[in-house]
DNA sequence: CGAACACTTTAGTATTAACTAAAGTATTGT
DNA sequence: ACAATACTTTAGTTAATACTAAAGTGTTCG
């Protein structure tokens, strides 16, 4: 599957967003997302996985999953601006309600 | 629609690199991609001019489309990116090519 | 006017894919 | 061994969408 197929998925950029600064479980990341079934979650970091956007990392029952940033390519940088973009925006509207 | 989700579709990355570096026909682009009916060509350009990923301009009986590419935003990047990459892969092929 | 042209829109079909519920696998702890 | 935990996989449903064929819109030209 395209990355750009891939990530154009907004659940999954999510879960690539939550695995992206460190690894977390599996039940770690479906406990953040809150509004979708565990087995849901898990396919979508299938198919990260199987695009190579992700490592897994098995420990006991655990599976920690972790964004490979270098796989996203150009990719990266598009992810990161519009992330942090969307910050500003949370960020803007914070002010709005401190201003209110 | 969201810009990732538009040109995550392959015909519609086809279509914005034809009128990335300047505007051209509905219908010359529909005999550029050739394997794809007028219809469905104009319903693409529909979705990316809805996007704001292009600009239209009507001349008589023809349209003219070209890429908005400052609305990419950080896209804009990434497609060149990946365009330049897949140009390299032909370049590789056709010294593989001559090569044999 | 009427025909040809350039393109859009609609109706209908088929594929894809995101999701839930439930069953399955593997590991740990008692 | 048994139960609980952590996660995956499967089966089935639903919604989205890329496509074709055909009808519709608007413009130019004889």
């Amino acid at each position: 599957m395209h990355a750009l197929t891939v990530v154009a998925e907004p659940r999954r950029r999510e879960i690539l967003r939550l695995v992206w600064d460190g690894e977390r479980a599996a039940g770690d990341i479906h406990r953040a997302l809150g509004d979708v079934t565990f087995g849901a979650v898990s396919q979508h970091l299938r198919v990260l996985a199987e695009a190579g956007l992700v490592d897994v990392r098995r420990d006991g029952r655990h599976r920690f999953y972790r964004a490979k940033r270098a796989a996203l390519g150009p990719l990266r940088r598009a992810l990161e601006q519009m992330w942090a973009a969307k910050l500003d925006e949370l960020a803007a509207l914070a002010e709005a309600e401190d201003a209110s």
